[in-house]
DNA sequence: CTGAAAGCGCTAACAT
DNA sequence: ATGTTAGCGCTTTCAG
């Protein structure tokens, strides 16, 4: 680890130039097999390791992609651990895991799984981005700088500083996005969803009167939300006024709503975790799910599968997500495409017990 | 992306040297506040973004550290598509979640999430490498000449190749390892959580009667069987013959066991996975877990908190694994220590169902 | 406070 | 089949 040795050193100890080194590395059948058993001999006998930064200067590509996924990995550590104070000792699925499956494995970490598969599959590394960040929307440029194609989650970057990079690299942000934008979007279809959630609770359920929670502002939450309000509208419905999942502010707004009287027949929620949290603050205000008020979610992640009751909810296709990311990077990182195009994915209804359903 | 703007087309665009433009992305301070406005309105129209392999080269650190996760990941895939054989459309808890939990999240997931958490928090970006190789060992170059250090699963990279690279950077591999290896090791307490199981089911359940299930060689499975035999003799029980767990022999095994009428009170496995398989392999047989049998695991993973029953088992803190091998790269690449070391740490028992316990 | 210039280690023409 | 060599884009003394 003093100095490591390079190119120059494995050549001049294997009496050879340092193209025939290279070559050995990256081209072994262009090299005569003595040279190139010399060479590897050198290399091993010196603990040489290639450098991948200058290798990736000299060719102008890196062959990896990156994944930033900065903000949902912070803010989960955040649910256990309130901002400011320092985690505790061991915060991962240290109990008995079921309280932290709102934890993990998340949305975020199946499209990561997909996206991570899918990179090895193409030959690419991955580098995954999560830098707290010190330099405003800067830290893009660690990533950016590093990869051949960037795929991002929502709301952490601006439409600018995406578009910037976009200049430079491929770019692909996990969220709903007009056709024609500066860089490419990915989305599961959150109109089809949210009307089978509507279907069901209507057809199934005979139900009418609704209660739509929001997901902090978020373009998937708000393309839900519409949504929803036009399958109502459609079926000549009330709509009645949100409710922000701010766990600040739910159980206060849930309990006015219990005092009033008030009560929809089903909690429609913009995610899991949102219809998890509505569960919890029912279930503290002694109202019981499903007997007392149905409850629908959307995304399909674990812990609305392992929850009691499970959440009814719409399943994305966040592995596909993932590895659809990775492929549309590198054919535009190999000049294959160019255009920017948007995305949108097939979801399935998951029917569980939070609906009424059996 | 077409011709990339470099730091000679900002300064030249700022009418400055190109140290300066580099001091105001890595030094603004040095920078007065007009020239370093200039300089940014510049590469805001010229859409430049630094390149991080050529400040690598430059720096001569990366400011990254490498998992190299190669194995356990592919293995998973193959789980559900053997082979060979492309993956079904979409491969990732698609179906009802249940079924999943076996491949998501693993232990592998547990202790990457980890590392990658405490990469964010102490400035780092993560490589990711599993590419599928078609280099032999020498993949790992790919991933140890892009970072400062590297921590990787066990099993894939031979002694001698980790050695070779912890000529160059700080290793580090999750696995059983002595001291004053050619690099650093973690890995959880295997005896002591065999011993807790060994306690646990002699005191609780007053049984003296066990089979070990191994997993496929691996050393954690190696420590656990004979921590596990230790205590047996310490206790003068009998060892019996222990059993592999190859998907293809179990069920055979496990059958003639049964017709030779030998079924031990407990079959003890080397991991939760290998305890899933057990059961299911058990229950095809029409053997009953806990009434006629009893199973025990090793990990925590999430699929044998959701199974039916629950697989007692030994928690390893996957997740501080994962966190201290990033620690420990970072302390050693910045030169702050140097020494290898193998760490250590404490497991605790998670008693469920399988095992006979309410 | 800013500029000039020498590398960092590797690759890939182009020569031989 | 192998060698020469000019960059790749950035950082960082050292001068000014």
């Amino acid at each position: 680890m003093t100095k490591s040795p390079t190119v120059y050193d494995v050549a001049a100890a294997a009496g050879v130039s340092t193209a025939t080194v290279s070559f050995t590395f990256r081209n072994p059948g262009r090299v005569k097999e003595s040279t190139r058993e010399a060479v590897l001999a050198a290399a091993k006998l010196l603990g040489y390791v290639p450098n991948a930064s200058a290798r990736s200067l000299a060719r102008g590509r890196t062959g990896s992609l990156g994944l930033f996924a900065y903000d949902f990995m912070w803010n989960a550590t955040d649910r256990r651990a309130p901002a400011g104070q320092p985690l505790p000792a061991s915060h991962l699925l240290q109990g008995e895991p079921y309280d932290d499956f709102r934890l993990f494995p998340v949305y975020l970490d199946e499209v990561q799984r997909g996206f991570e598969m899918q990179c090895w599959r193409r030959g690419f590394e991955l580098i995954l981005g999560g830098r707290k960040d010190e330099f405003g929307e800067n830290i893009i440029n660690e990533i950016a700088g590093r990869v051949d194609g960037v795929a991002v989650f929502p709301r952490r970057l601006s439409a600018d500083t995406l578009a910037h990079v976009s200049r430079r690299i491929p770019v692909v942000e996990f969220a709903p996005g007009g056709d024609g934008g500066a860089y490419c979007h990915i989305t599961a279809d959150n109109a089809s969803g949210m009307g089978m959630i509507a279907g069901h609770l209507m057809t199934e359920h005979g139900m009418g009167d609704f209660v739509f929670v929001s997901s902090a502002s978020n373009a998937d939450s708000e393309e839900r939300r519409t949504a929803f309000n036009k399958v109502l509208e459609g079926s000549g419905l009330p709509l009645r006024d949100d409710l922000d999942h701010a766990p600040a502010t739910i159980a206060r707004d849930l309990a006015e709503l219990r005092d009033a009287g008030l009560f929809p027949q089903a909690f429609v929620c913009a995610s899991d975790l949102v219809a998890l949290e509505v569960i919890d603050a029912l279930t503290a205000l002694g109202v019981s799910v499903p007997e007392d008020v149905a409850v629908t979610g959307f995304d399909g992640v674990v812990a609305g599968a392992v929850s009691t009751p499970g959440i009814t909810t719409i399943r994305q296709p966040m592995g596909d997500m993932g590895r659809l990311a990775a492929d549309m990077l590198i054919a535009r990182s190999s000049g294959e495409t160019t255009e920017n195009e948007s995305v949108v994915l097939p979801v399935r209804m998951i029917v569980r017990g939070s609906c009424g359903c059996a």
